[in-house]
DNA sequence: GCAATACGTTGCCGCTCACAACAAACCGCC
DNA sequence: GGCGGTTTGTTGTGAGCGGCAACGTATTGC
């Protein structure tokens, strides 16, 4: 049963809105705290002293005001102090980041991934990374746990990666391995890269003021991360958001999951280059070039991605009139598709969806770029500080 | 930007989880109260004082403990005298109710709804049973509000429903049209029958302790309510929810909305009726009739039946990949053909659905009957009272 | 009739935030 | 350079909330 907060959870909760609004929002002055947050003056004060005790933020007087008045002291994140592991693992490659609260990256790096290579020994490969990070931050600061971005479907209660057709992992413990070997004090969440993507773009992305959100992210395969009243839509196990899946041709063309006609068979890297007579291509590169060709004429080129195009409004009206939200962001392939067949994509969304759910809906592309999944994993972290920024930090 | 509650705040919400606590769950201890929502004898001792105060709650000695100890007092909801009006406008009915705090139907109302009748002549005629139904109310009895159960697609803001085709409604101002019928003292909120079904199941039925739930609900047209984390999806708009409005077959047989090949053009009324040779008729009677025939070996009832069964299988399967629920609830229509085919939904449901997807998912009749759309109209309007019951009160 | 048990009631405490009064820091003007 | 006006930080006070412990009360079991 659902039970109002005690005191120290009403504190918990201002200290956290506090330092998400800096965190999210950059150096915000005292004054613009109050009015932003709706607390008294005094109230921010505490706060603040709060959270400058715990060496989470840092109080500093502005260059110039330009009005009349006693200047409003600045209050920053210590975002060189402060920071998360991230990581982002995907077909061929591993990423890894250090990124500062405020989501500054202040490290960065990046090694191959050989296919075929499982969370075992993934997860000392992600360490080793971490450990040379480790070297190069500066004493005295706080490191506020691991974020992983992973293409694949992750259980949310202990980060098993139960299905992860990009690098082909099957019930892989990555959360578990990993969180053995960076030790207890340094916490790891695992989450889907679509779902880790969208929630980046909804805290600091194109979808910052969207409560009602489908983040549609495409690489080999096709996941969504949903954004419903706010919230991060996760279900029951955590495997909420598999779009890819949804079957849009019955008796169609097999797919990697065992069914058959599934979304991504129809606009997934594999389907794309096979309707442009590239069967054994694979990778990125192989599609831009795909839709390099469409660009400069190529006849069999275009009418696969006008082909793949309407394919991608067909399951994107789909989704419109099962979710109404107020965006649609197109990340990794699908960027690249619907950039180059909005038309087809737009002409379908308009056929065969609902008019009451078409209102509001706006069709983007992403803000954060490449590094959404890096700072949506590092978001993943900062989440258990914002929650309780003094037990926490 | 989310900020703690203050201290009348906290107060208002262990208000609400006291009184919900026994509106869903019927006269409790005040020590079970205790230890179920983890706050102080003393506190409970003040919140109970406070809701008798108001009269939304009464007090009483238990009959026997049967244990040692000073027996602890029952608190009962006020269920005579607290109360809402709840309305279901379907097909070719009005119905009504009065329903007490705690789910009690107090009375209730029938009546014919003649095809074609739209908002403006429908609200008087409401508001009309209301009158009826008001004379029979006990004095000092207070009225929380009202909530109206509608098919088709409801605009959160204010009540105006979108498109309704079993009704034949399109931007009917039912809300306002009722709200200024019924008075400003008699608060109104309208919603889409599977909603307010789903809202019903999941408070005090089937899905009571489901945080993820998908209300499958079938009438002429087919639509679900969505219960993700614990709360329903209502969208951008409040047009969340429209899956029967998902193409299943890409320019497939033209649907009422305007698209083909839409999710209902295959499980609906008409669907069923036309694959079993029996075009013109229409009607719950009618689909009853088919499924009678299918079960006594009528072939080509039979195939209509399993045919019908498959696609719907399809379909939940879709939306059991995407929301990844804990229960999927078959209602109205949809009762009837998943009971007369769950081996096709089933089978479907298997070979289409993500095994991490499948693995807790629960297929479920719902156990409120005919009533759910009523019962889940009247938590609509003491939703109000339960998040503020003073001042509501 | 007594002890044991469980519960309601009461007074007190710590906590949080709002509020008001005061002090401090800036601007513009003379 | 001094002055008032303005905006803000700081401090002390107060109200409201829930937790807690002590005490009174109602029941069961012996």
């Amino acid at each position: 049963m659902r039970v109002g907060p005690s005191q120290d959870e009403i504190r918990r909760q201002n200290l956290g809105a506090l330092l998400r609004h800096v965190h999210v929002h950059g150096a915000t002055s005292r004054a613009e705290l109050t009015s932003t947050l709706g607390l008294n003056r005094s109230t921010i004060g505490a706060l603040t002293a709060d959270l400058a005790g715990a060496g989470l933020v840092s109080e500093g007087t502005p260059k110039e005001t330009g009005r009349a008045g006693r200047p409003s002291l600045v209050v920053r994140p210590e975002s060189a102090r402060v920071y998360a592991y991230a990581y982002s693992i995907e077909v061929d490659r591993l990423r890894a980041a250090r990124i500062g609260l405020g989501g500054e990256v202040l490290d960065r790096r990046g090694l191959d991934r050989p296919r075929g290579m499982d969370a075992g020994e993934t997860a000392p490969l992600l360490a080793g990374v971490l450990k040379e990070m480790h070297q190069h931050v500066p004493p005295g600061s706080l490191c506020v746990g691991a974020g992983v971005a992973v293409c694949g479907m992750v259980r949310r209660a202990d980060g098993l990666v139960r299905l992860g057709p990009t690098t082909g992992w099957v019930d892989e413990p990555i959360g578990a391995a990993l969180a053995a070997a960076l030790g207890t004090d340094v916490p790891v969440t695992v989450g889907n890269v679509a779902d880790v993507a969208a929630f980046a773009e909804h805290a600091r992305g194109v979808a910052a003021d969207c409560d009602n959100v489908i983040y549609l992210y495409g690489d080999v395969g096709v996941g969504a991360g949903i954004i419903a009243g706010g919230r991060r839509l996760t279900g029951h196990g955590g495997y909420g958001g598999e779009v890819g899946h949804m079957v849009v041709v019955r008796d169609g063309a097999p797919c990697e999951c065992g069914s058959r006609g599934c979304w991504e068979t129809e606009i997934g890297e594999h389907a794309l280059l096979r309707a442009a007579g590239r069967r054994d291509a694979h990778g990125r590169d192989a599609l831009l070039a795909v839709f390099d060709a469409a660009d400069r004429g190529d006849a069999r080129a275009q009418t696969a991605v006008r082909q793949a195009g309407d394919w991608l409004g067909f399951g994107v009206a789909n989704l419109v009139n099962i979710f109404n939200p107020e965006m649609v962001i197109f990340g990794g392939t699908m960027r690249d598709l619907y950039l180059a067949a909005a038309a087809q994509v737009r002409s379908r969304l308009n056929s065969m969806g609902l008019p009451a759910c078409l209102e509001h809906v706006r069709l983007r592309t992403p803000t954060l770029g490449e590094d959404a999944a890096l700072i949506g994993a590092a978001e993943l972290a900062f989440e258990r500080l914002l929650a309780d920024p003094l037990d926490a930090g």
